[in-house]
DNA sequence: ATTTATTTTTAGACAAGTCTAAATTTTTTG
DNA sequence: CAAAAAATTTAGACTTGTCTAAAAATAAAT
């Protein structure tokens, strides 16, 4: 169906259009780790397959089959992410280059009964939703801790930095999906904030609050 | 690590040096689907890593490092077509296509996991054995009931033709790994085969009866 | 509004893996 | 054992995906 190119370029351009409406090319390699004129070589074969709208020098959309095609992926994904965690008690700094391979597993069938096996999971290990087979979620609306003021709290649902080192970091700290927060104190000085987490105290920088997200 | 192709080809040098020491170009080329120049082009990289022994003409052996990445290859393929069949309820002429797919993602950790997740699986669905993570396995003896008398009898253990055909038509006659089998009759015309199995009697004929294997 | 800087595209090359057609080697056979 | 047949390798070409270097377009800055 499609090369395994393909679809990492897809899967690509799907996330960094939750920033951006239109994605360029240079965002694509930068997050593909490759180079701009190689990007624009597949740009053109993936418009030539009508998964992209692509105009020169204006960057890209994806067209509604390529969204289709980026949110299967993405979902095959963390449907793998969540059996590496709950099954195969991995931890949740480990699964996503795993996952990065086994995205690319085709049948469709297979991956429908590993979401019925796992209980139809709504959340992967990082808290990223997981779309249904027709690519439908409920995107929850998070925010970062760093956007609270004291005396203010939520749960812990959702992380923006998904690198091993961050995740490690959170894992020690005990600031984990699910744990309640509530930021008891902001230092002035740099801006780092003081949590209560159940009944543990932790300090966190500012950095960390930025990529750190609550539901409210 | 390796490719895709020089870990498909590896996989099936291995298989074909089951039969004959000497694996020839055209039987590669007829394994992969491909054609006897792609064969050659490859089996010179093969050699230039030290996975094969390649001579001009005169075929190929794996080396030790080659069988060991085989076999790790095979271990892969065989746990995941546990996987899908005890866990995900594929039958078992449903997941050898699946498990081509699988048998390439990297981590020997998570085959290691999946592993002991399944409780070390000695066998895969077609009765065929997984090796340990050193590459060992026992090789079970096997004979094809088409080897039978009369009168004797022993278990179903494995399958020669692996194809969804043969397999489909196996679970409908109820012909599926540890049944216990006895032969009641051999038909000196075409030497097709009247067999017990359990309560039920079934007729075979010759082709089924060499495909079928049975430990005595 | 030019000039400068940045981004993007084009041109040309390369590696992996495959193919067809032709040349070579090995095997079989009369 | 020489001629024919079969198997294998070489030569040259093609596709996919990538790269560097140069050209072109767009954006930013004086
Ligand atoms: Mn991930
Ligand atoms: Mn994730
Ligand atoms: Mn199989
Ligand atoms: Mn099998």
């Amino acid at each position: 169906m499609n090369t395994l190119a393909e679809e990492n370029y897809l899967k690509a351009i799907y996330h960094l259009s939750l920033n951006d409406v239109n994605v360029s090319t240079n965002q694509i390699a930068a997050a593909l780790n490759t180079k701009a004129a190689s990007v624009t070589d597949m740009l053109k074969k993936l418009a030539d397959k009508e998964l992209i709208n692509y105009e020169k020098y204006q960057g890209v959309t994806l067209t509604y089959t390529g969204e289709k095609i980026a949110l299967h992926i993405i979902r095959k994904h963390r449907l793998w992410e969540y059996f590496l965690v709950e099954k195969l008690h991995f931890k949740w700094d480990e699964v996503h280059e795993m996952a990065e391979e086994m995205e690319h597993i085709s049948s469709v069938e297979l991956i429908d009964r590993l979401d019925k096996f796992m209980d139809y999971p709504k959340h992967d290990p990082h808290g990223d939703p997981i779309p249904d087979r027709d690519g439908n979620f409920k995107k929850h609306e998070l925010t970062p801790i760093a956007s609270l003021n004291v005396n203010e709290s939520g749960v812990i649902s959702g992380v923006r930095d998904h690198s091993p080192t961050f995740l490690q970091y959170l894992e020690k700290q005990q600031l984990v999906i699910g744990k309640k927060i509530k930021v008891t104190d902001i230092i002035e000085y740099d801006n780092s904030m003081i949590l209560q987490v159940e009944n543990i105290t932790t300090h966190i920088s500012r950095e960390v609050a930025k990529n750190l997200l609550i539901a409210i």
